[in-house]
Parts: structure tokens; C-alpha cells; sequence
DNA sequence: CGATACGTCCTTTTT
DNA sequence: GGACGTATCG
């Protein structure tokens, strides 16, 4: 069959299996999305299954559009009614037919991390204890822990009792839980666990998705979790015996351990599935061999593994290059050097990626890109749905979507102003507790409380412009609506008259969400309110990253790069302590295993060039502190590194810097053609001040509202007349007095 | 009630 | 070095 032509052997095997479980090991770069599309596209093209018999589950929304886009492109079939996406969206789309089923209402909210946080805080503090002794992170991640594990908060109270703190872990879980229930919300450990007790206590239920889907596919097999593996065995498991379950991993890409990921669901596949096929993927299609080997060499050192080897038809390529620097600032410059080096060599920006183990190295590399002049975009990291201002609309829209939604209610109430104070707040909420009502409701009997007049008068203005607003929902489109709660709510007219930088940058960022909602609309035919609300809700780090923003670097954590791949890519902060990741006083082997996997991922992102560094010196906390270069770079071997960058920096004087410096500058400016000469720019330190009507070469006129930092340094923030407020290095802007 | 001023904690990684 | 919470004052 031609559909299968272009695959090799192995790839094709899969592809074409028929009946039974499959577990592919598909090494990184070894195809494995090609053989998931192939094979999608093959079980449709020869009848084997309809569109709508199948259920495909991948790890980000953005891989699921992805994988449609390519099976449309193979076959010519309408594949709308398979099932694809994350087991979070699969779960929701399940729930919003039958969660009634299990006691909660259609109209359920997701909360996010923050959502949670903000619940355990209330937790914590209802329960009268010590906000010091209860860290909400670790409580947090406790509950989700315990959910995952399926551990009941009556048990763990009992199992506990004698154990004065984790007694009170329980007694927050199981307040935490009750919180949840009463403002009919779910968090996103909640949206598997639910789906799954909704399978198990109605089998009809469960026997109709059975039916449904002849063929379930699993994506990232190594990364699923206890609670995913028993929906996929649920689901894919027959009653008649058969189980069409195929599964794609690598145990060596497992790295989402500390979410719960159980590496054992694909190293015991073959035992929970009986008479499972195993294919393995070994021919990488994707890095040259040094690169290749390179993983080989490191991933190998661990010991929770199948065993496999990657190989490669590829050309040798080019040595691993590794930078050894002082700080954290001469890493960012050699990588921003480095990326303009590339860049003559005919690669563009978008082919390259920095990758990095945490959010917080992102700020030193991005203030060196800004004032090389390159362009960049940062996934993850500050998330535009993290924002205040945004939140605050999300939060409107939960509420009208579900009165009962407490964290909502509390977060808008009195935004804008209200004259609704903490005082009005806590007797509320004390109300509600009392008569095991939600905030909302219990506002409805807001004169039953003892509140000033005007207190009664704020709290009932506010129900009546949400319930306003509850008519309006069904009368208008989304985007309409969202327009509507903008207005009433009072929300437009405060950001407006702040008048302040932040202030404008705001409603640029909420005007941003509405053309995200309008794009929506257009985009999908489900595109109610609660639809909205859960596609943001699920949206991962990736998802989220503009593709429209054209030939940028990526810089992204390695966790977030998983299944991308870059020409160049290079690794920072290769230091012990940071990569590897190691907390003081826990030096457990699994632990290290999952640092090996994650760096064995970054260092498999690269196809072509792939650059390792690590500085001797790093700043935490505003702290400076002594780092070690890391292990693994040591357990790549010698002949496969260049390491001539670290002669260079054999001396750590100012001298030795400034003549590397001076080195790249000549390169640098090659390239910077926006960037005018250095050193008259820096006559305009002098010059400039607060308030200055300013020229930029392509933003237009602008008035500086804010500097920051002496001389070369020299920080400005402008509020450009149409292209808003940018922060841009004095020294390097091009920009004139006007 | 709300604005401002300082002290404390913190950081893995994300659906 | 920053987000967030508490203290203090207008």
C-alpha cells in the first residue's frame, strides 16, 4: 500500500498492525509522529475503523492540531469526528456530557495552579494554622499527590493520626476537597479522577465509549500518570478480551516524574497488556551521530531502562562545543555571540532554541538578546493568562459561567472598587460556611448579615450586574458577551482612567484577549462560554506561544521543548545544582535517573550544532554562588567536544573578558544593522531624561516614561503613541531627541 | 476603605 | 530580586 511506502520497516510494521496491543519505543527523532499519522490514516483508508471510532491522545493540544493537519494531508477523509487531544480536553469533553452523573453540575470551572493556591491559602487560614509551618506549595502538590494516588482524605487522616502535622495535611485535603465541591469546580487532577469514577460507577457509561472507540492511541506513553493509565486500560481493554491499545513512548524521554509520571506504565506494558507486541524504533532521523552518541553515551549511565540504541544514516557533523564562563551574564553574551555566528551561516533566528532547566535563567539570556538586537520569543515563563488583568476577566466570565465559583466570586468582587472591604468579605464568607452555601448565594442574603447599610447596597449592586450579565450570556456571541462584561462590570472604564503606563499596556493586553476570543469563535464550531473557558484552561506552554511571531530564537525549558527540534540548540546553566537539579539534602538515585532523561531530551532537540554551557559563578537569589560544571557533561565522551572556549577563559580577569568582548564586537556589528555605533549612542545617557519626546526608527514618535540603571546600562521604558510601551537599552535603541 | 512601606518567602519542571 | 502579605497611616 502506497499510504506506507515512505515509512522503513519498522515504522511501517506499526503502522499496518492490525489487531491486539502495540507498545512502540520510539527513540527521540525516530519518526514516531509519522508513524502515529500513518497509521491513523492506514486504519481509516482501509475501513478498518471510521474517524469516530478512534481516540488519540497526545500530550499538547498544539501536537494533536498537528497530527490532524498531517492525516488530512494523507488521506482525503473528513477525520472532524475522531476523537484527539490531551487526556485533560478528552476528559472535560467526556465530563460536560455526564458529570450530573457524579453529582456536580454542566457548568463545572477549571481551576489552575494559581486557583489552587489561592483555595489551600483559604484552607490554611480557615483552619486557623501556621502559614509558615503549611507551605501552600506543599500542600498543593501534597493534595494533587494524594488525588493521583487515589488516597481519600478520611484515609490519610486515619492513617496519619498520631502525626500531628500530616493530621492536619488531611484535614486541609479533605477541606480543600469540600471548598472545591461547593463551588462545583474541578482542578486538573479532578478532571482525570472524576472521568474515571464516573467509568466506574456507570458501566453503561463506560460501555458506550468502549463501544465507540475500536482503536485508542497513546502518545508520550512514558509520561502518563497511574490515573491515565487506568483510563486508557478502561477504555481500550474490551469486554470481549480484545484491547486495540497502541501505545508510543521511551522510557528515556520519562521526565515528568515529580507530576505523578509512571515510567513503570511502559516498562510493564507487555505484563498489563497480555500478548503485546513491541516494536523499537532505533533509526533516528533527526541529529548527526556526534550528537547522537553523545545521548547514547549519557542516557546509558541510567538504569530503569529497556535498553536501545540510536543510530544514524547521518554525517558525523560538527563537534558538541562547550562554553565554561563566570556568570550568568557572559553565558547570555557568548550564547547571543554564538547565535549571530550561526546566523552567517546561513541559519535563520527560528531554527534555533536555548533551553534552559529553569523559568527564572530565562531574564539574563533575554536582556543580552534585546541588546544584541535578536529576536526572541520565551515559552512559558510570564504567562499572558497569568496577568492580572486578564485573570480578572477570566474570573468574571467563570463566575457567570458558574455562580458557585468561590475563588472567582472573592477575586472580582471588589474589582474595580466597590467599597466591598475584607470586612464585607469574611462576613460573607462566614455566612456561607455557616449554612454551607457558596459566596454567591449567600450574598443573596446579604440583609440577613450584620453589615452596614451601604455595605448591603455595594454587595447587592454587585449581584445585580452579574446576574445582568448572566442574561446576556445567552443572548449574545462569545465575543459580544466579553465585550458586555467588560463594560458593565466597570472594568474598561478603571483601566482607562489609570492613565499610567501600566495602565495602557493592560488594556493593550486585554484588548489581546479579545482577539484571541473573536479568533476562537471564528475558528471552532463549539464555541460557547464554557467552551472557551476550558480551551484556555488547557491550554499548555506551547500551545500558547505565538506561532505567528516570525523567526525568533526559542528559548524554553527542556521540559517545554520535549518533541521539538532545533538546528542549533544550546543548553545553559550545565551546573550541578541546577543541571542536574539537586535540592539540598535529597540525593535519591530515581531523582537523578529523571535529570539524565531531561538532559538526554535537550541534547536530542539538536539536529545539526548543539552548544553546552555552564558558568563558574551564578547569581540566587541575589546571592552569588560557586557553581561546578555539570556531570553529564562529563559523561559525554572527550573526543566528541570541543572545549576550546574554555582556554580562552582559563584567566577570569576584567582584562581576559574585555578581549573576548572585543573579539565578538567586531562580528556583532556586522549584523546589527538597526544598531547604530555604540559609542555615539552613548552620548545620549546624558542627554535624555523623564518625560523626552523621543524618535524611533520604527515605532515613530514616543515619550520616555521611566529609566533605569547608569551609562552603558541605561534602561528606557517609551510610551510609544500606536505601538505601546517598550523597554529598550539606551545605549542600543535607535532613537533620537524629537 | 485604600494606598503605601517594608519584611518574608521563595524556585524546579506543567496539564 | 521579586511577589505577596502584614503593618501603618491618611
Amino acid at each position: 500500500m502506497d499510504l506506507l511506502n515512505s515509512l522503513n520497516d519498522k515504522q511501517r510494521e506499526a503502522a499496518s498492525h492490525d489487531k491486539g496491543p502495540v507498545l512502540v519505543i520510539a527513540g527521540a527523532g525516530t519518526g514516531k509522529t509519522r508513524v502515529l499519522t500513518h497509521r491513523i490514516a492506514y486504519l481509516i483508508k482501509t475501513g478498518k475503523a471510521h474517524p469516530r471510532e478512534i481516540l488519540s491522545i497526545t500530550f499538547t493540544n498544539k501536537a494533536a492540531n498537528e497530527m490532524k493537519e498531517r492525516i488530512g494531508q494523507l488521506i482525503d477523509y473528513n477525520i472532524d469526528r475522531m476523537w484527539i487531544g490531551t487526556f485533560h480536553s478528552i476528559c472535560v469533553r467526556v465530563l460536560r456530557k455526564n458529570i450530573e452523573k457524579i453529582g456536580y453540575d454542566k457548568n463545572f470551572v477549571i481551576y489552575d495552579t494559581d486557583d489552587q493556591k489561592l483555595l489551600v491559602k483559604d484552607c490554611i487560614k480557615e483552619m486557623d494554622l501556621d502559614v509558615k509551618k503549611y507551605n501552600v506549595n506543599a500542600i498543593r502538590s501534597r493534595i494533587s499527590n494524594l488525588k493521583n494516588s487515589r488516597i481519600s482524605p478520611d484515609k490519610f487522616i486515619n492513617d496519619n493520626y498520631t502525626d500531628f502535622y500530616l493530621r492536619n495535611v488531611g484535614e486541609l485535603y479533605s477541606l480543600y476537597e469540600k471548598k472545591m465541591k461547593i463551588s462545583n469546580a474541578l482542578d486538573f487532577d479532578d478532571l482525570l479522577i472524576k472521568t474515571l469514577s464516573l467509568f466506574e460507577n456507570n458501566k453503561d457509561v463506560l460501555l458506550d465509549y468502549q463501544d465507540r472507540f475500536k482503536y485508542v492511541l497513546v502518545d508520550e506513553y512514558q509520561d502518563t500518570n497511574r490515573v491515565q493509565y487506568l483510563l486508557v486500560r478502561m477504555i481500550g481493554k474490551k469486554n470481549n478480551g480484545e484491547s486495540n491499545v497502541f501505545v508510543v513512548g521511551d522510557e528515556d524521554q520519562s521526565i515528568y516524574g515529580w507530576r505523578g509520571a509512571d515510567i513503570h506504565n511502559i516498562l510493564d506494558f507487555e505484563k498489563d497488556f497480555k500478548g503485546a507486541k513491541v516494536i523499537k524504533l532505533e533509526q533516528n532521523y533527526r541529529s548527526t551521530d556526534i550528537i547522537l552518541n553523545a545521548a547514547n553515551s549519557v542516557i546509558k549511565n541510567n538504569s530503569q531502562r529497556k535498553g536501545k540504541n540510536l543510530w544514524t544514516d547521518f554525517e558525523e557533523g560538527e563537534l558538541i562545543r562547550v562554553i565554561e564562563v563566570d556568570n550568568e551574564k557572559e553565558e547570555a553574551f557568548m550564547i547571543a555571540s554564538s547565535i549571530l555566528k550561526e546566523i552567517k551561516n546561513d541559519l535563520s533566528y527560528s531554527n534555533m532554541a536555548i533551553l534552559y532547566r529553569t523559568n527564572s535563567q530565562s531574564r539574563a539570556l533575554e536582556e543580552r538578546l534585546i541588546r544584541e538586537g535578536i529576536r526572541y520569543k520565551i515559552v512559558g515563563g510570564l504567562k499572558f493568562y497569568g496577568r492580572k488583568e486578564i485573570k480578572d476577566i477570566i474570573a468574571y466570565l467563570m463566575l457567570v459561567q458558574n455562580p458557585k465559583d468561590n475563588i472567582s466570586f472573592r477575586r472580582i468582587i471588589n474589582v474595580p472598587r466597590r467599597k466591598i472591604g475584607k470586612k464585607t468579605i469574611d462576613t460573607i464568607q462566614t455566612y456561607a460556611n455557616n449554612n454551607e452555601l457558596s459566596l454567591f448565594e449567600a450574598a443573596y442574603e446579604v440583609r440577613q448579615m450584620e453589615l452596614t447599610s451601604s455595605a448591603v447596597k455595594s454587595v447587592e449592586k454587585f449581584i445585580s450586574i452579574i446576574e445582568l450579565l448572566m442574561v446576556k450570556k445567552d443572548a449574545m456571541s462569545l465575543s459580544e458577551f466579553m465585550q458586555a462584561i467588560y463594560e458593565d462590570t466597570g472594568y474598561k472604564a478603571m483601566l482607562e482612567s489609570e492613565d499610567t503606563i501600566e495602565g495602557r499596556s493592560r488594556v493593550e493586553n486585554v484588548n489581546e484577549f479579545f482577539s484571541a476570543a473573536v479568533d476562537f469563535e471564528e475558528r471552532y464550531e463549539q464555541n460557547t462560554l464554557e467552551d472557551f473557558l476550558a480551551h484556555i484552561s488547557l491550554l499548555s506552554d506551547v500551545d500558547k506561544t505565538d506561532e505567528k511571531a516570525n523567526d525568533c530564537v526559542t528559548l524554553l525549558t527542556v521540559h517545554s521543548a520535549k518533541g521539538l527540534e532545533y538546528d542549533v540548540v544550546f543548553i545553559a546553566g550545565l551546573e550541578e545544582k541546577m543541571f542536574p537539579i539537586i535540592r539540598d539534602n535529597d540525593g535519591d538515585d530515581e531523582d537523578i535517573e529523571e535529570e539524565r532523561r531531561l538532559f538526554y531530551v535537550a541534547v536530542t532537540r539538536a539536529k545539526k550544532t548543539l552548544y553546552l554551557s555552564f558558568a563558574n559563578e551564578r547569581m540566587v537569589f541575589g546571592n552569588h554562588m560557586y557553581r561546578t560544571k555539570s556531570r553529564f557533561i562529563n559523561e559525554i565522551p572527550f573526543e566528541y567536544l570541543d572545549v576550546e572556549e574554555e582556554r580562552t577563559y582559563v584567566s577570569k580577569t576584567k582584562q581576559k573578558k574585555q578581549e573576548t568582548k572585543e573579539l565578538f564586537k567586531g562580528e556583532i556589528d556586522l549584523f546589527s544593522d538597526i544598531k547604530p555605533k555604540y559609542e555615539e549612542n552613548n552620548k545620549k545617557t546624558d542627554k535624555l531624561c523623564m518625560g523626552d519626546k523621543v524618535k524611533h526608527k520604527a515605532w515613530g514618535i514616543g515619550t520616555i516614561v521611566q529609566m533605569k540603571g547608569e551609562g552603558e546600562d541605561t534602561m528606557v521604558t517609551i510610551a510609544f503613541e500606536n505601538k505601546g510601551i517598550k523597554t529598550l537599552m539606551l545605549s542600543f535603541a535607535p532613537i533620537e531627541k524629537a
